[in-house]
DNA sequence: AAATTTTACGAAAACGTTTTCTCTATTTTT
DNA sequence: AAAAATAGAGAAAACGTTTTCGTAAAATTT
């Protein structure tokens, strides 16, 4: 830890510690020869204040906390990147938690951060919280906190999200233009409300073309990936198999490729997939995969300004912000 | 910011400050009696200590920093998940930096934790890293600092890094093997000592198997995306166009087969591609990509670890460790 | 029973800032 | 020229912990 602080820079300028700090605060109370002094021989001694004295003394911690179930993940890397770039225009600090899609993970971390660590918290939920007493709990500490893309249903609160209805809708629908007549659904958690309203726009969009709604075509998959494969194999390995899938997450579409390698189903002769994904790669998959493709960054960047606007209190009073962005449906080979 | 705090507390039991913070750092000043009380009182009353007042009188802020190029990239992702499940572990909180690939931020941030925010730094240079003075003077105020992957050429210092050089050459001797007589090399900066190491290996194939090296083939990439493509377009473009690609990252394979694609060069036919990549769709590209894949979770998990015995002071006085850890060659069928 | 040790707790200093209040010397206003 | 205002700086409290030191009372040893 660097040992240079305000009071040994105080003796070296032979001026009070209240002097100094004054100064470099820019402080109206210090003259302009002063202050130049102070900062010439704060930049010689190369003095860094020391972040927890002035975190103690004004009660804010320049740093904000994002809670995201995983990092491995091209949609919340680019989300991340997103809060970064705007925490760093503000001259804040990031701290990263992972819940790993483990709840006992996410509630001790957000009990943790009732502690005031951080000015703000962004989360997105982990795929199996089923009570939300910890989120609630912070928020009515006053600790600024912004949902995005997986927010809790059941709770008012500020969050950015895609058109996720209107999404599963276009891409059932899509599916079904391309002649599937059996569409399956792959979902991660039914607790999620991105799965729930993906999938009310999925089961919408077959009501539309009267399709019927099969129960065994809606996959709910595990956090366990092996266990995913099978899953996805015991689907498409049965007679009465599904001639398309779409799937709400994009981890399960490249699992779903794999399983089609595997038990020699062509893509898409046999079988039609469309997946949210924010794969780079998506175009130069065999074959290229149909997307629908969230603004990650764009979602990261809201959030945080969202965050900070309340932090900053710009935000009226008890005014709520939903923010909703739209996602893209990008056609491809493996629906055609 | 929670305002229950120990004298708080301490009102509520009838005890003084100091015997509270006793009784919940399990002193044995106290009676196990006492401690009972306070702990469920402090559980009653949700009291979550100030991180910044603890951190102040210890001198300890059990976090960690991270300091990277970007997020949205398979490798660094990987590794932080790994960083963040070992800081987890420790109970440690972990700060994340994005330096863009930019010095500037690299270095202001780099300066900025000198004020002793952070217990430890994890970093991965960016790629126009060419002085280190801010490196060495953070070394020098004592706070331990182990580098990952794209570690400094010119400094004694903690790396974890992988067999770059045997990789480079392994690579290249793949491609020669494959049939190649014009190899190509695709590389992000030559400042960077990754660079430099998987580049001699490429050389050094070259040289044992008597192709001979053309400077023209080793094409030092840009941080922007849109003129390397046309970079590779030029070079995959003339007459005497390679027949074969070494790519030193990721980003430039995949850059390469957009390439491919655009000016109807069949891949392995009339050029064959390996690259170092951490792809989770690299086998289920167009064609299926071959890779050098380095154990990135592990990278991380081993830097965090070493970071962590170095914090703990258990690695002995001035030792300094050198991880090497071993990538593995998979070969598909874009080098068949 | 006196002397010593142990147990259990409290008082107060310390960590390095920020900020409020106070004070003197100078400048401005009457 | 006296009164008032202002400029520039310092003293000290405060933020919430942790930790050192001190000290009664109880327990143990002589």
């Amino acid at each position: 830890m660097s040992s240079i602080n305000l009071k040994r820079l105080s003796e070296e300028l032979g001026l009070s510690i209240s002097s100094v700090s004054k100064a470099l605060r820019d402080s109206y109370e210090i003259s302009a020869e002063t202050k130049k002094r102070v900062r010439a021989m704060a930049e010689k001694l190369n003095y860094q204040p020391n972040p927890f004295a002035s975190s103690l003394r004004r009660k804010k911690s320049i740093t904000i906390a994002v809670v995201i179930p995983e990092i491995a993940n091209n949609f919340f890397a680019l989300a991340i990147d997103g809060i970064q770039m705007i925490a760093q225009q503000k001259g804040y600090h990031v701290l990263t938690y992972l819940t790993h899609e483990n709840f006992m993970n996410e509630e001790s971390t957000i009990k943790h951060l009732q502690g005031g660590r951080v000015d703000g918290v962004l989360i997105s939920l982990c795929r199996d919280t089923e009570s939300i007493k910890h989120l609630t709990a912070l928020q009515d500490t006053g600790i600024p906190l912004v949902f995005f893309d997986r927010v809790p249903e059941m709770m008012n609160c500020p969050t950015v999200t895609t058109d996720d209805y209107e999404s599963g809708f276009k891409a059932t629908e899509h599916l079904i233009k391309a002649g599937c007549k059996k569409i399956a659904c792959l979902s991660l958690s039914s607790l999620l409300s991105i799965t729930h309203k993906r999938m009310d726009g999925y089961k919408d969009a077959l009501k539309k073309y009267k399709l019927k709604e099969d129960p065994k075509f809606i996959v709910e998959c595990t956090n366990d990936n092996t266990a995913n494969l099978e899953l996805i194999k015991k689907l498409l390995s049965k007679k009465d198999r599904p001639d398309g899938i779409f799937s709400t997450v994009e981890k399960l579409s490249i699992s779903t490729y794999y399983v089609c390698n595997e038990i020699k189903l062509k893509i898409p002769q046999q079988i039609k997939i469309i997946s949210f994904s924010n794969l780079r790669t998506a175009s130069l998959l065999n074959p290229s995969l149909s997307t629908i493709t969230q603004p990650a960054f764009e979602i990261g960047k809201e959030s945080a300004s969202l965050l900070f606007r309340m932090i900053e209190k710009k935000t009226f009073g008890n005014r709520i912000d939903k923010i909703v962005l739209k996602s893209s449906l990008i056609e491809r080979n493996s629906s055609k």
